[in-house]
RNA sequence: GCGAAAGUGGCGGAAUUGGCAGACGCGCUGGAUUUAGGAUCCAGUCCCGCGAGGGGUGGGGGUUCAAAUCCCCCCUUUCGCACCA
C-alpha cells in the first residue's frame, strides 16, 4: 500500500506518464471537445453540479462527482450523440468571505488562484469538458444577469421584502450564518446569539407550490428525490379558523388539518415570535412572556421540532373565543409552535394531538374528548391523546359525523359564520435571498424616500461590488457595503433625487438556479443567455450531483425555469429532464474537508498510477449513487488491470498491426465460450454504463480479460475471434479509461480518435446458450446441478435428478409432496 | 424531532428484481519464473465440521415450495432540514 503522497510508479502500470499527456494534448490540439453547436440532432447536454472554488480545491470527492459523469458521457459520444460536456464555478460565497477577514486577501484574489489550480487539476481527469464554455459565477458578465433576472422577479411582484429575523450575536455584532452557530451560541466569540429582524427580500417560491408538485411528474429523476421534494413543499389540506381575542376583538387566525376536532380546542398556542404576543400579553404577565421568549431565541427550529424534550411555555394571559360556540380559552406561547409554518398560531386540542396532550398534562390544561373510535371502544384520554379518524362527539349538532365529513361541515359552518374557510397550507416558505455579506452579487435595488424601491435601470446594470478592503459585515446588522459611502450614495432613477443603494447581496443559491442557461454562451452580450441555443440545446438531458442538494437547490433551479417560462423568456419549464445522484465519500466517516483536516490529495494518486487507473478505481470502488469511504487498498488492483490489458495488446505484436481490420461477420467462429463472453461483456458494460453502474462494468471487462489470458499460451491466441476481441475490448473500456484507449487503438493500427468510433453492438444469437447450469433443489436446499439443454423440461431434469446418488439419498422414504420448476433455472422438490 | 436512504466474508462490494448468496477486486495462502520483487503468471480462499452435513445477508417475528430481496417491530449508520454550497 503506498505511503500517501509516495509518487513512485506502479511497478505493475503501463507507461501512462507519456500516454495520458500525449492525448490530452491531442485532444486539446485538435479541439475535440469543442462543441459545434450548430449541429443540434442528437443533441445531449450533460451537465454536473458546478463546485465551489475553495482553498481546498480538488479532492476524491470532486473526482468521483466529475470523472465518472465524464465516463457515461463519454459513452453516449460513442453512441453518435452531438455532446455538450461544460464546467464552471459557483465563485461567490461565504468561506472566501471568511477567508477574506481572515487574511485580507480579496476574495477575488483568493478566488481566481483557487480556479487556476482547480482548472489544472480538472484538466487531468481527462474529460471532455468544453472550456470555452467556462463560467464563474462571481464574473460581473455573470452576476450582470443574475441581477437582470432578479429584476425580472421584482417587475412581476415576486421579489418582496418583508421582516425575517437573522441569527445576532451580540457580542461579534454581526449576523451569522446557520453554519456559525454551534449550539446556540456564536462559533468566534461563545456568546449565546439572539434573533434580530431585518427586513429582507423574498422570492415568492410559495406562489409555484402547487405547480413545483406537479412538475414532478414528468421528468426522469429518483423516486427517493422527487418525495422529499414533495415532503419539502409539503401540501396539506384544512382548515383556517379565526379565534377572536375576548377584549380587543383582535383576530387570531389558526391552521388546522383536524377541524373536526374543533370542539375539543381547550387552549390557544402562539409562537414566542408571533407579532400579536405583544399586544395580548396581559401587564402582569410581560415579565415571564419576555423572559421566555429571550429564552427560546437561541433554540434552533430543529431543536423546538424535537419531541424528547420537556414542553416549555407560558400563559400571556389574555383569553380568546372559540368561533364554532363561543367557549373562552387561554392563550400561550410555546417554542414547539413555529412562526414559520401555517399562520403561527395553532389552537390546542389536548384530546386527540400528541403534542398538545404533553403540553396540557404538563400544565395542567383541560382536556377534552370529542372524537371517539368509530368502533366505539373506550379511550382512556388520561394515558394520552386518542388521534386516528373516528366519528365526531360532544360537538353539538356535529355528534355522529365522521372525521372526514366532520371536517367539511365544521369548514363550511365556519365559513357562513365568517370564521374561517377551507385552507391548504404547505411547508414551503418563500426563498429568503438577502445576505448581509459582501461576496455576492449586490441587489440592484435603489431605495428612495419618495419612490420606493426602485429597479436599477437595465443600462446600469452590473450593479458592481465596491472595491473594499473591510468585509466584516456592519454592526449595525447591515451588509460590508453599507461601508463604502461612495457605493451606498447614489440618486433616484425615477425622480432623480437623492437615495441609497440597496446593500445586500444575494444568496448564492440564486446564482445557481440558471448557470445551466449561461454556460451555452458564456461571453453572450445580448441577455442573460443566447435564445437560439438555449433553444436547441435545453433543458438539461442529464444532470449528475449529490442527494444533498435534493431539496434546495434542486427545487430552486425548477423556480427559476417556471417562473423564466411564465415570462416567456424561454420555453420549458423543467430544467432538468434526468436527474442522477452520487454518493458521497468520506473519509475515516467524515466528509472530506480542509477543516476536519481529512483531505486526500488526487494529485499523489495520478501522479502514481495515471489518471485512468486512478477513475477506473473510483468507478470501482462500489455503486456509483452508494459513495463510500476512501480507502485506497485497492487501487493496485485496477493498476494491475489496466496494465494486464496493456501487455494483452503489447503481447500480441506481431499480429497486433491488421488487429483493427478484423471484422465479427468474417469470423470462422468456433470458439463458442469466447464468442458468448464477448457478447455478454458488451451487453453488459452497455447496460452498466447506461445505469452508471460503473462498478459492474468494470468487472464485466475484469472477466473478459481474465478469459482472454487464458487463452493467451493457446493457439486461439491468434484466431480472429481473439482479435476481435482485443479490438472491442479496447471501444469498451475507452469511456472509462479514455487516455489508454486512444493509445491501444493506435497501436492496433485504429486512427485517433477511438471516440469517434461507434459502440460496439453485441451478436445477440451469441447469447442464446446451447446449454444450462439447472439446480435441483430438495425442500429449498441446493442438492445438486446439472447441465442440461436450456429447453430442458420438469420431466427430463427430474428424471436425471432421480438418478443422481446425492438426490437419491435424499429422497429415499419420503414422499414427494410437490414439485416447483422454473424452467431455465431449477426444480424444487418438496418432501414430506 | 421531521423527511430520505443504507446495513451482505478479514475488507470494498455482486446477485438477471422472489429462484445456486458471496461475481469482480483487495488482502491472505501456496506454486511458477536466471531481470529476486512494492513486478508478472497460475491456483486456493464465507464460517463450523475429517466427512456426510450444518450454519449464514444488522436483530426479532411473519408470508412463501423458495427471502439479502416482500410485510411488521426494533437497532445502528449516513444525508437534508430553509444564511455552507
Amino acid at each position: 500500500m503506498p505511503a500517501s503522497g509516495d509518487t513512485t510508479t506502479f511497478k505493475g502500470s503501463y507507461p501512462f506518464k507519456e500516454i495520458d499527456e500525449k492525448w490530452r494534448r491531442y485532444w486539446e490540439d485538435n479541439n475535440l471537445h469543442k462543441t459545434d453547436f450548430s449541429k443540434t440532432d442528437n443533441k445531449l447536454f450533460s451537465l454536473v453540479m458546478f463546485s465551489y472554488p475553495s482553498g481546498d480545491n480538488l479532492h476524491v470527492g470532486h473526482w468521483y462527482a466529475f470523472a465518472l459523469p465524464d465516463t457515461w458521457t463519454r459513452k453516449k459520444k460513442m453512441e453518435g450523440y452531438n455532446i455538450f460536456e461544460p464546467m464552471g464555478f459557483d465563485s461567490f460565497g461565504l468561506p472566501a468571505e471568511n477567508y477574506a477577514v481572515k487574511t485580507g486577501i480579496h476574495p477575488a484574489v483568493s478566488i481566481a488562484e483557487n480556479i487556476k489550480i482547480i482548472r489544472r487539476q480538472l484538466k487531468e481527469i481527462g474529460a471532455m469538458y468544453d472550456w470555452t464554455s467556462e463560467l464563474a459565477t462571481s464574473d460581473p458578465r455573470y452576476y450582470r444577469w443574475t441581477q437582470w433576472l432578479f429584476l425580472n422577479f421584482f417587475e412581476k411582484g415576486k421579489a418582496v421584502r418583508k421582516e425575517a429575523p437573522v441569527n445576532w450575536c451580540p457580542s461579534c455584532k454581526t449576523v451569522l450564518a446557520n453554519e456559525q452557530v454551534i449550539n446556540g451560541a456564536c462559533e468566534r466569540c461563545d456568546t449565546l446569539i439572539s434573533r434580530k429582524r431585518l427586513k429582507q427580500w423574498f422570492l415568492s417560491i410559495t406562489e409555484y407550490a402547487d405547480r413545483l408538485l406537479d412538475g414532478l411528474d414528468k421528468i426522469y429523476w429518483p423516486e427517493k428525490t422527487k418525495t422529499m421534494q414533495r415532503n419539502w413543499i409539503g401540501r396539506s389540506e384544512g382548515a383556517e379558523i379565526v379565534f377572536s381575542e375576548e377584549k380587543s376583538g383582535e383576530k387570531i387566525p389558526v391552521f388546522t388539518t383536524r377541524a373536526d376536532t374543533l370542539f375539543g380546542v381547550t387552549y390557544l398556542v402562539l409562537a414566542p415570535e408571533h407579532p400579536l404576543v405583544e399586544k395580548l400579553t396581559a401587564p402582569d404577565r410581560k415579565k415571564d412572556v419576555d423572559a421566555y421568549i429571550a429564552r427560546t431565541q437561541a433554540i434552533s427550529e430543529i431543536d423546538r421540532q424535537s419531541t424528547v424534550g420537556e414542553k416549555t411555555g407560558v400563559f400571556i394571559g389574555s383569553y380568546c373565543l372559540n368561533p364554532i360556540n363561543g367557549t373562552r380559552i387561554p392563550v400561550w406561547i410555546a417554542d414547539y409552535v413555529l412562526y414559520s409554518y401555517g399562520t403561527g398560531a395553532v389552537m390546542a386540542v389536548p384530546g386527540h394531538d400528541n403534542r398538545d396532550w404533553e403540553f396540557a398534562t404538563k400544565f395542567d390544561l383541560e382536556i377534552k374528548q370529542v372524537i371517539k373510535p368509530s368502533n366505539n371502544s373506550e379511550i382512556d384520554l388520561d394515558k394520552g391523546a386518542f388521534t386516528e379518524y373516528g366519528v365526531m362527539t360532544n360537538s353539538d349538532k356535529f355528534d355522529g359525523e365522521k372525521s372526514s365529513s366532520g371536517m367539511r361541515k365544521v369548514a363550511e359552518s365556519l365559513k357562513s359564520l365568517n370564521a374561517g374557510d377551507f385552507k391548504v397550507s404547505y411547508k414551503l416558505r418563500d426563498w429568503l435571498v438577502s445576505r448581509q455579506r459582501y461576496w455576492g452579487a449586490p441587489i440592484p435595488i435603489i431605495i428612495c424616500e419618495k419612490c420606493g424601491d426602485v429597479a436599477v435601470p437595465e443600462d446600469d446594470l452590473p450593479v458592481l461590488l465596491p472595491d473594499i478592503v473591510d468585509f466584516k459585515p456592519a454592526s449595525d446588522g447591515s451588509s460590508p457595503l453599507a461601508k463604502s459611502s461612495e457605493f451606498v450614495k447614489t440618486n433616484c432613477p425615477k425622480c432623480g433625487g437623492e437615495a441609497r443603494r440597496e446593500t445586500e447581496t444575494l444568496d448564492t443559491f440564486v446564482d445557481s438556479s440558471w448557470y445551466f442557461l449561461r454556460y451555452l454562451d458564456p461571453e453572450f452580450e445580448g441577455g442573460p443567455w443566447n435564445p437560439d441555443l438555449v433553444r436547441k440545446w435545453l433543458p438539461v438531458d442529464m444532470y449528475i450531483g449529490g442527494a444533498e442538494h435534493s431539496v434546495m437547490h434542486l427545487l430552486y433551479a425548477r423556480y427559476f425555469c417556471m417562473f423564466l417560462n411564465d415570462c416567456g423568456l424561454i420555453d420549458f419549464d423543467e430544467p432538468f429532464l434526468k436527474l442522477r445522484h452520487q454518493g458521497m465519500i468520506t473519509n475515516k466517516g467524515a466528509k472530506i474537508s480542509k477543516s476536519r483536516g481529512n483531505v486526500i490529495n488526487p494529485d499523489h494518486l495520478v501522479s502514481r498510477y495515471g489518471s485512468d487507473t486512478f477513475r477506473m478505481y473510483l468507478m470501482f470502488m462500489g455503486s456509483y449513487a452508494h459513495g463510500g469511504d476512501w480507502d485506497d487498498s485497492g487501487i493496485n488492483g485496477i493498476a494491475r488491470f489496466l496494465g494486464r490489458v496493456y501487455r494483452l495488446v503489447t503481447q500480441t505484436t506481431d499480429s497486433v498491426k491488421k488487429i483493427i481490420n478484423v471484422s465479427y461477420s468474417n469470423i470462422k467462429n468456433n470458439d463458442h465460450d469466447l464468442n458468448y463472453r464477448l457478447n455478454l461483456t458488451i451487453k453488459r458494460v452497455g447496460n452498466d454504463l447506461d445505469n452508471l453502474e460503473f462498478n459492474t462494468a468494470v468487472a464485466a471487462l475484469m472477466e473478459l480479460v481474465n478469459d482472454l489470458y487464458k487463452l493467451m499460451e493457446s493457439k486461439s491466441k491468434s484466431s480472429d475471434l481473439f482479435h476481435f476481441s482485443i479490438k472491442q475490448l479496447i471501444l469498451l473500456i475507452a469511456p472509462m479509461a479514455p487516455h489508454l484507449a486512444e493509445e491501444l487503438w493506435q497501436m492496433i493500427g485504429g486512427k485517433p480518435s477511438v471516440f469517434a468510433q461507434s459502440w460496439p453492438t453485441y451478436d445477440n444469437s451469441a447469447l442464446r446458450l446451447a446449454t444450462v447450469t439447472m439446480v435441483v433443489q430438495i425442500n429449498g436446499k441446493l442438492r445438486g446441478s446439472f447441465d442440461v439443454p436450456v429447453d430442458c423440461d420438469e420431466e427430463s431434469l427430474f428424471e436425471l435428478a432421480s438418478n443422481d446418488e446425492r438426490i437419491k439419498a435424499h429422497l429415499e422414504g419420503r414422499t414427494i409432496r410437490k414439485r416447483i420448476f422454473v424452467p431455465g433455472r431449477l426444480l424444487n422438490i418438496v418432501i414430506g
